[in-house]
DNA sequence: TGTCCACTGGAAGGGAGGGCTT
DNA sequence: AAGCCCTCCCTTCCAGTGGACA
């Protein structure tokens, strides 16, 4: 491309282009000013929260409603508020938010918590308790409301199978005369409460936020909010719009979803050099955005779960069948041993195997074959030209990409 | 009806890699 | 440096299981 073409790129985009007028209006972590269809969930959070302007204790809370139902969104922009307002006169909220599916640990998010305050805390070494220390000491001298966001908190229960942060953080008031933390726990797994101590419950259920799914029709009103500011005038087809909140709503009403779609097929479009957005163009951002999903996921892949992958590929191309786990591991020693590489026990890849089923990469069902014992039945979940080019990079596993196993379609399945 | 297969999946624990306090 | 304590990733052990078969 000539230095004239670049330059022309860089122009168009710095003019905010033929397309869009500001694409960052079309990112899931943007604030608009309103949020439409989610009016009862801000009046019911900023009722429970209100109290914190006083210094008053307020009750813990806590919200579901799947991905994308704008959970995180509301108790984004209730939290903004109240701060701003408690800025105003002069009073003292500190907040935080964590993702603890991103933390990992109970350890991790406590020392999130322990930095929203201040604290200055290793990243590992220190005891829990010792955290817990730190954490109320903190906030003892703070002698502020500390206002703590637990987002996908289901992860942290799930993971850990533990859930004393929990009970500590909601206990943590009692021993406490300064100041005091109020928590608002997110998930988008309606049934979490199940596997929470009951005594967790009642704390942290004293209030409950219900998020349910957005139709169609709502979707369609958030898109077209944000759609007026981010594209330039007459560009984006009515249809596009409506396309992509059915779409969505299709996907259990995910306004992430829908924002995603109109997005690439924004980027789409304007890399075609095309003057209006279609539905044609949403049809394919849906692909792309399926497409670009799978190469993340797999390209985070460990290397035992990329060997076991390749190891279900090869025995897919072999027999066009499903094949049970046995199999599977069988050929998974075989990739091991041609990449000198220590394979890891049958036990453990059971569990690997579970998780790339979750993940969507494979799928695999139990099933029993009566005398001939019970296992589980595997398939490849992705296109199996996916799994090549996102694994073209590592040298050691493209190598067995290539490397055909022995006694492979001799080896009946059942 | 009992047996038995090929696993599944829970539980416990080891050890590597890390940091803290004394 | 010693003694703790943490997480992460893994192994070992083993009870449990659905359903075809004798």
């Amino acid at each position: 491309m000539s230095q004239q073409g670049l330059d022309l790129i860089f122009e168009q985009i710095l003019s905010g282009g033929l397309v869009f007028r500001d694409r960052n209006l079309l990112r899931h972590d943007y604030m608009p000013a309103t949020l439409p269809h989610r009016e009862e969930q801000i009046r019911r959070l900023g009722s429970v929260l209100a109290p914190a302007l006083s210094r008053e204790r307020v009750s813990n809370l806590f919200a579901y409603g799947k991905t994308g139902t704008g959970k995180t969104i509301v108790t984004r922009f209730v939290l903004d508020r109240l701060q701003r307002k408690a800025k105003d006169h002069g009073r003292a909220v500190d907040t935080s938010y964590v993702n603890c599916r991103l933390a990992g640990t109970n350890y991790r998010v406590i020392a999130d918590l322990c930095r929203a305050l201040g604290e200055d805390v290793p990243f590992t070494g220190l005891a829990v308790g010792e955290l817990f220390d730190r954490l109320r000491n903190a906030l003892q001298s703070r002698e502020s409301a500390f206002l703590v966001v637990l987002d996908e908190i289901d992860a942290l229960v799930k993971r850990s199978d533990d859930d004393s942060l929990l009970y500590e953080l909601t206990r943590i008031n009692e021993r406490l005369d300064g100041g005091w933390i109020g928590v608002i726990g997110i998930s988008n797994d309606l049934h979490f409460k199940d596997f929470l101590d009951p005594r967790v419950l009642s704390s942290l259920g004293e209030e409950e936020l219900v998020f349910k799914p957005y139709s169609s029709e709502e979707l369609y009103d958030i898109l077209k909010d944000r759609a007026e500011q981010a594209f330039q005038e007459g560009v984006l087809d009515d249809g596009a719009l409506r396309l992509c909140s059915a779409l969505a709503a299709g996907e259990h009403g995910d306004a992430r979803r829908a924002l995603d779609l109109l997005r690439v097929a924004g980027e789409i479009g304007e890399r075609a050099k095309e003057e209006r957005i279609l539905e044609s163009h949403v049809r394919m951002a849906q692909q792309k955005v399926e497409h670009d999903r799978v190469t993340e996921v797999l390209s985070s892949l460990p290397l035992h779960s990329r060997i076991l992958l390749i190891s279900v590929l090869h025995l897919e191309s072999a027999r066009k069948e499903s094949s049970v786990t046995g199999d599977v591991y069988e050929v998974y020693r075989g990739l091991c041993s041609a990449a000198a590489v220590e394979p890891l026990t049958q036990r453990r890849i059971s569990g690997l195997l579970n998780e790339l089923d979750i993940m969507g990469i494979i799928n695999a069902r139990v099933v029993s074959f009566g005398r001939y014992g019970r296992t589980k039945k595997i398939r490849l979940g992705v296109e199996p030209q996916a799994v090549k080019s996102a694994f073209g990079n590592d040298e050691l596993v493209r190598g067995l990409l290539e490397y055909a196993p022995r006694g492979l379609p001799g080896h009946q399945g059942r």
